[in-house]
DNA sequence: ACACGTCTTTGCGCCCCGACAAACAGCGAG
DNA sequence: CTCGCTGTTTGTCGGGGCGCAAAGACGTGT
């Protein structure tokens, strides 16, 4: 309810065509959800009450396998909505969201994403697209996985990352979040050791730069290069 | 536009609460198009025209890699929307949709996608339905291309073929399509070699039986106790 | 300052599965 | 009937990457 909020979500696109008086109505009906990384906003399989839109921060979307291990399925950057499959016919969150940094988020009760849909222009659309565009990203993440290598692979993880949630330094591009050899196993189906191999042999040839959940990209288009698998 | 088609129409999920009068004003904007196996309804790329629903047959969405390499993303089956991608904010289709079978599908003008929507009580919902169950779907891939062996994998895409076009014989149940060892394979992200050498090893055991492109099974169990790696 | 937990690195051996090659079987066309 | 194409089978070989194990680096709390 503070007014930051309200300058906030007027420059996020479910909202950006909306009058300060309706900006205001959708917000006294939000409730906000602080969380410090590791904590999830809902779990895979509880009953799909609310939706959320992240403020500040970023989360990683994981599903667990029957036989235990988990993967990231995608990665939420501020801005984007999150927990609307229930728009899509599912009563229950279908993975659970977790905070990858200390995240800030609003939410509102289910039944009125339907509402927020019908009523404001450019909502409905605007979700859609959030839709399509992660669709998009599975399909092309189930490309990878069907026919690239390891380390293709995990270059290509490094890329979208950096697209997703780069902030530029002096150094090179860093990667916005907390994120630890073992996530990017997760992301990518491998293991942690041979990340951690692939890491060490690009920051020898100074390709990233490293340190303990930090990465830096130093240069992107040896990464492509990889990704590309131009040897 | 024949009575075949009217109370064939009726039948399916989209438009299953309309009345007559609505089914007859849908069909009389629909075009009809028929395709032999391996025919295209649309490519990858192209500008999304139109959405089709298909009568009958199966389709396999395939997606090229930069590489070269085929995969198939998904399968429709008789009944189902497909090239609605552009309701999601595309304007291209992001795939190909080829005929695995003979196949018939009625299509419509891309904006009546939306005016369909609109108009139709049911028609929106379904359609989103079927994009969630898609997403589910494609999740339950990446897991499995994630975590799961080259065995684990074939054995699950099976099932689910059997799940999504499995026809009851005196035999077991047979995959209702044609499908070659390498169509399989661009499912599973593994070569046409090795599928075959698991397919034999299971016919072997009496899991399956298989000619050339045709497939059933006859011990559904003994797959899934495979794709649990209960070894 | 110290101890502890988390994250990371590195080595080694094995096995799955991809690459290559070659032959066979089924089906349609002429 | 025979040819040719497409799909299938089977063998051998080699390597990428996973499992296992252990130690090292970094950050944190007391």
């Amino acid at each position: 309810m503070k007014k930051l909020d309200e300058s906030l979500l007027l420059r996020l696109p479910p909202f950006s065509q909306l009058s300060r008086a309706q900006i205001r109505k959708i917000l006294d009906q939000a409730q906000t959800k602080r969380l410090d990384e590791g904590g999830s906003f809902f779990s895979e399989g509880e009953e799909a009450t609310r939706f959320y839109l992240l403020l500040d921060g970023h989360i990683r979307v994981i599903k667990t396998t029957p036989a235990g291990d988990q993967i990231i399925v995608l990665h939420i950057a501020a801005g984007q909505l999150f927990g609307i499959a229930a728009a899509l016919g599912h009563s229950l969150y279908p993975a659970t969201a977790q905070a990858a940094a200390e995240s800030l988020a609003l939410s509102w009760p289910m039944p009125l994403l339907q509402e927020f849909s019908a009523i404001y222009q450019g909502f409905a659309t605007e979700n859609y697209k959030v839709v399509g565009a992660r669709m998009q990203e599975m399909q092309s993440r189930i490309s990878e996985m069907a026919t690239q290598q390891v380390e293709q692979r995990v270059a290509t993880a490094l890329l979208r990352l950096t697209n997703q949630a780069g902030r530029k330094t002096d150094e090179g591009i860093e990667i916005d979040f907390p994120i630890t050899r073992q996530d990017i196993s997760e992301m990518t189906g491998t293991t942690l050791h041979t990340v951690s191999r692939l890491l060490s042999g690009w920051e020898k040839q100074g390709i990233i730069l490293s340190t303990r959940k930090r990465i830096v990209i130093v240069e992107a288009h040896q990464l492509v290069r990889i990704s590309d698998n131009l040897t």
